[in-house]
DNA sequence: AATGAATGAGTATTCATTCAT
DNA sequence: TATGAATGAATACTCATTCAT
C-alpha cells in the first residue's frame, strides 16, 4: 500500500456523523487487534477515512479511546439496569444476573473483549478510570434496586471477578459453572 | 544521541550472568510500567546494557518475556505449593489460601501486578499461553493435595477471578470480603 | 544523533514534488551504490529529507524501489520504441539497435547499471518481476515493428544478453563486437 | 531460537576440516539465499558452527566469500578445461560448448545461480574482481586449444551474456535457443 | 471544515566485528 | 585453538502529533 494514495478514490467531503462513526470503528480495531493496536492509522483504515479526519475531530488518541469505551459501558449499563428493572423480585433478579453473564457476555465475545480491554486500559491510563468507576457506580446503582447495599458491591466485585476470569483464563468456568457459582455465593435469596 | 550520556564512558565486558540479570530486569520494568512498555530500550536502560544485548542473548522479545514469566510464575507457583504441603487438612488449606490470597498477593503489589500482566499478554500472545497453562496445571496439583478435582478447578477459578478484580477494579475487596467470599464458596470442610 | 548535523536546523514543511523527488533520488542512489545499498536511509539522505519521509510516500522499501525502477522502464522503452518507430525497414531497425546498444547504453554508464541493478534485484524480489516482464514486452513490441514475431524474441534475448555481458564482464565487448554480433545473429536483412 | 544456547548440544571442539566445510557451507547459503544474506550468521548456521568460529578462520566475510567463489570458479574451469581438452576438434569444441551451456549451467540451477552471484558481486566488490577475472583468463585459455584468441574471446563475451541471460530474464532461452544462437555466431567450424 | 504532508521518536531485529576467557 | 559474549551501527517499518493549505 502506498501510503499517500491508497484510498485512491474518496471525495467523501461532506460526511455529518462521521465522528459518531469514528467511535464506533474505534470499538471495532479494540474487539478485534486490542487497545494496544488501537492506533491513529488502524482506526482510520478501519473506517476508510483520511488520518488527518482522527485528529480533527479528537484531540489526542486518549480522547478517541476514551469517547469509544464511553459508548461501550453507556450500551452496556443501560441494558443491565434494564434487567434489573424488570426483575420483579431478588430472586429474578439473581436469575438475571445469571442470564446476564452467560448471555450478554459469555454469548457474545465482542461484549467480553471489550469489557476487559477496558479494565486493562484503565489501570495503566488515568483517563480511563473515570469511565470504569462511571460504570462501577452505575452497575451498583441497578443491583441496589434489589439488594442492600453491602451485598450489592460484593456480587458486583464476583460479576467483576467471572468476566475478568472468562475472558482471561486459559481454562474458563462454562455458563453452568458461573450458575453453580453465583447461586452459592449470593446463597438463599427471596 | 550517544546513547546513554549519563554512564558516559562504557568499558563493560566482563559480565557474566547478564542473562540472567536481564530476566529479572524484564520483570521490575513489566512491574513497573505494564507488559505493554516493556521494549528492547526499556528493559536495556533499566539493566544499564546496551540495546545489542538483549537481542544478543533472546533471539525476540517474546523470548524474552516468556522467560521472564516463566520466572515468575516458578517462583509463586512454587510458594503455593509450599503453603499446600504445610497444610495438614482441607480447612487448613483453606485457610492457606486465604493467607496466600491477602497476603502474597494483596501485601505486595509486585507479584499482584505481574500475575494479571502476564494473564493480559497471554489473551494476545499464543507464545505465552504456554506459561499460564504450565501455571495453571501447577496450582492445580498443589490444590488436589487436598481437594477433590472438580473442586480443586472451581476454588482456582474464584482465585484467578479474586486475583484479577483484585488488581484491576476500581473498587477493589479488601481481605475480609476476600475471605467470606471463599469461605462462602468452598462450603463446610473438614 | 540528529540525523544531520550538517543542516543544523530544518524548518523546511512545504516542499510540494516531494515524492516524485524521492523517486529520481532513489534512482540516482541504486545508480551510485547498488541496489543493495539503497536502503531508506541512504536514499533519505541523498533526498535530504527526514527518514519518516520515506515511510510517509512509500508504504515498503520494495514500493520506493519499484517506482523508481517502474520510472527508469517508462524512460528506456519510450526511447527505444521512438527508435524504432523512426525505422524505416528492418535493416535499419537493426542499425538502430546497434546505435541504442552502443549509444545509448554502453554511452551512458548510468542507464546500463540501472537496467542491470533491475534485472538483478528482480531475480529475488516477485515485485520488480512485473516491472522486467513489463519492459520486456514493450520493447518486444517495439522490435515487432520490424521483424517477426520469433526473430523478435531471439534478438531481444541477444540485447539482452549483450547489456549483462556489458555490464558485469571484466572484459566487454567494445561497440565493434557488438555490432558485429548483432549482424552475424540477425542475418541478412533488407 | 534463544540466541546464545541455541546450539544446545555442540561439544564439537576438534574439527579438522572445519575451514573447508564453511567454505562449501558459504557457497550453499548464497545458492540459496544469494551473496546478500550471505551473513555471518546465516553460515554459521548453516554450518552448524559457532559465530566465533566464522571469524576465527577468515579474517573478513569479504575473504570467505572470496574463498567460497574461488572454489566455485576452480570446479567450474577445470570441468570445462576437460570438456575443451576432450574435444578433438573445433566442431567437436563447439559442440562440448552447447553441452556445457546447457547441461552444466542449464542443468543445475546451483551452478548458473552462484555464477551469477559472483559476477553481481564482483561488479561492486573489488576483492572478488580478482576472482573473475582469473575466471575469465583459464576459460580464455581453454578455448585457445581449438579456437584463435580472437574467436576465443568472442565466443566467451557470448557465453557470459548467454550464462547471465539464462539466469536473469523472465523469459530465457531454452536449451535449443541456446544452441542455434552459438551456431550461428560461430559460423561454420571445421 | 477538512486533509495531505511532514517529522522525530520509537519499534523489533540483524549484523560485522572485537574481545576475554 | 576456539568460542561465547559483547556492542554500536544499521535494517525496515510504525506512530502520535503538528501544520500548511
Amino acid at each position: 500500500m502506498t501510503a499517500a494514495p491508497a484510498a485512491a478514490r474518496r471525495p467523501r467531503r461532506h460526511d455529518p456523523g462521521r465522528r459518531d462513526r469514528l467511535v464506533d470503528t474505534a470499538l471495532d480495531v479494540i474487539a478485534r487487534d486490542g487497545v494496544a493496536a488501537a492506533s491513529h492509522r488502524a482506526i482510520a483504515r478501519a473506517a476508510d477515512v483520511p488520518l488527518g479526519s482522527l485528529t480533527y475531530h479528537f484531540a489526542s488518541l486518549t480522547d478517541l479511546l476514551s469517547a469509544a469505551f464511553t459508548r461501550h459501558v453507556d450500551t452496556a449499563a443501560s441494558r443491565f439496569d434494564e434487567r434489573m428493572r424488570a426483575a420483579g423480585s431478588p430472586a429474578a433478579a439473581l436469575e438475571a444476573l445469571v442470564e446476564h453473564l452467560t448471555g450478554d457476555l459469555l454469548g457474545s465475545s465482542r461484549d467480553l473483549v471489550l469489557t476487559v480491554e477496558l479494565y486493562v486500559a484503565a489501570a495503566r491510563n488515568p483517563a480511563l478510570r473515570a469511565v470504569t468507576q462511571d460504570w462501577m457506580s452505575r452497575s451498583r446503582r441497578s443491583l441496589e434496586r434489589h439488594l442492600d447495599p453491602v451485598t450489592a458491591r460484593e456480587i458486583d466485585a464476583l460479576v467483576e471477578g467471572l468476566v475478568l476470569h472468562s475472558a482471561l483464563s486459559t481454562d474458563p468456568m462454562d455458563a453452568d459453572g458461573i450458575r453453580n457459582a453465583l447461586h452459592r455465593l449470593a446463597g438463599p435469596v427471596r
